[in-house]
DNA sequence: AGAGTGTACCGTACATTGTACGGCTCAGGT
DNA sequence: ACCTGAGCCGTACAATGTACGGTACACTCT
């Protein structure tokens, strides 16, 4: 990151925008909902890095520096963009009330998960950790929890059982985005770029070889043609967490 | 991220570097093995962001410009810093000579790779879906998937398993590492942090409430003394996980 | 109606980044 | 003794976040 230090957002201003109305529009129309939804339009497109405030204040035709009357500065306008984003994840449909109990509910929040962040790849570098205390988050938080209530797990339990289930997504999501940016970025299919390093690898290593590395790796390409399948890896790890998760509860059950 | 696009690494080229000895010192006694070594000790200090190609070159005495001579930019650099990170995870053990079967291997692994990223934080930050194949990295699933070999599990199920385990630990790691770094940038610990916005969460949130996630987050902030505790998700996941492997497993067998 | 005031807006400037470009300086071969 | 090529590096440039200070408008009070 180049500039000035980007300086860590204020906990305390990010709190009071992120639960502000974000309504009272600036006297040439500029609101922090306009902001955050131009950002999140670009950020969609081209990345939080390619994401600058000059992007930002060009497409909503302002001086770069209008921002900074309505939002402190970056750190604070990707804290309110993630909240955004997870806006209205369960609007039309809640975890709890799908069929199938824990598990279906727990396949629901998993696929949910995933799609939010296959539209939003750039969640992945948001810094999280300390900033997710905004409306939609918490109440994401709140209906998230509800399908694993009252199984038997302690609170503690459930929070880790949840957590795990989302861990696992992004994790994988986060493999699937990078497949697909490194691909946009070289104009290259995993394919086309396997054939293409292919001779200098086997020439490179010629000396060493990894049998069962060979053989894995040449049945997962041949099975995906691509070196990973996300949405393979998203619903066989989702299968066995899932499985592990039942053993847990039966036993409290 | 400033200055020219950082063009992406050129593969061939990383390629060659990888595998290539890196030991012709040139008149200066610069050698790509010495500026892989200084990037990774000022990147585990600052973070892989804060590391720049202008900082590895004081570090070794030479002229910033000179680094180029023998690495062709940043992103092939870090692509040598992946790899160099995981020079010796199994140097002195491995995961298929431990105790406990299948299951002793895998929570050996995770509990190496956990090692390794608690140690260089910066490698969340590495792009890694197509540069992952130095001689480090293809060692290290070589060994990884010899536990997993002869289960009866088809080649892409060993690949699946392996990926899932890895995964979690990264996704863990990752949540632990971000933790730390807010901390150190704020200069406040969880619990100081969250003394100092209680008042403005519970007056900005006064008219809405979440009994589930109060509840449920009080016992955790409680058990912990944190939002979230690295090390128990850990252990929490790996356990959930290899119960369902067993599941698998043991319908092969 | 006129004056005053605060806030929205924004032009300019600066430090910092990766790296392109072209010149300098040596080691080694002829 | 000279040439050649590779190692080395000083300078320059475009892009970034944002500090600073100025401008212009909407409002309130007289």
């Amino acid at each position: 990151m180049a500039g000035r230090k980007a300086a860590a957002p204020d906990p305390a201003r990010s709190l009071a925008l992120l639960w502000g109305s974000h309504t009272k529009p600036g006297r040439s129309g500029l609101t922090v909902r306009a902001i955050v939804d131009a950002a999140i339009d670009l950020a969609d497109v081209s990345g939080l890095d390619a994401l600058s405030m000059r992007m930002v204040a060009d497409r909503l035709k302002v001086g770069t520096m209008s921002l900074y009357t309505h939002v402190p500065g970056k750190g604070e306008l990707t804290d309110l963009m993630f909240d955004q984003a997870y806006g209205d994840l369960y609007a039309d449909a809640e975890p709890a009330d799908q069929p199938g109990g824990w598990r279906g509910a727990l396949e629901f929040i998993a696929r949910r998960n995933w799609d939010v962040l296959s539209a939003h790849p750039w969640i992945h570098d948001v810094p999280t950790v300390r900033t997710a205390l905004g409306p939609n988050i918490t109440r994401k938080y709140e209906i998230e929890l509800r399908p694993l209530d009252g199984l038997g797990l302690t609170d503690v339990e459930m929070d880790s059982a949840l957590a795990l289930v989302l861990t696992h997504v992004q994790g994988t999501a986060r493999a699937g985005a990078e497949q697909l940016r490194t691909q946009r970025d070289s104009g290259l299919t995993d394919q086309e770029w396997w054939r293409q390093i292919s001779p200098t690898l086997t020439a490179v290593m010629s000396n060493t070889h990894f049998p069962l590395a060979g053989r894995v790796g040449t049945a997962v390409g041949e099975h995906f043609q691509s070196a990973l399948d996300p949405a393979h890896a998203l619903t066989f790890g989702l299968t066995t967490i899932l499985d592990g998760l039942a053993q847990l509860i039966e036993g409290r059950g």
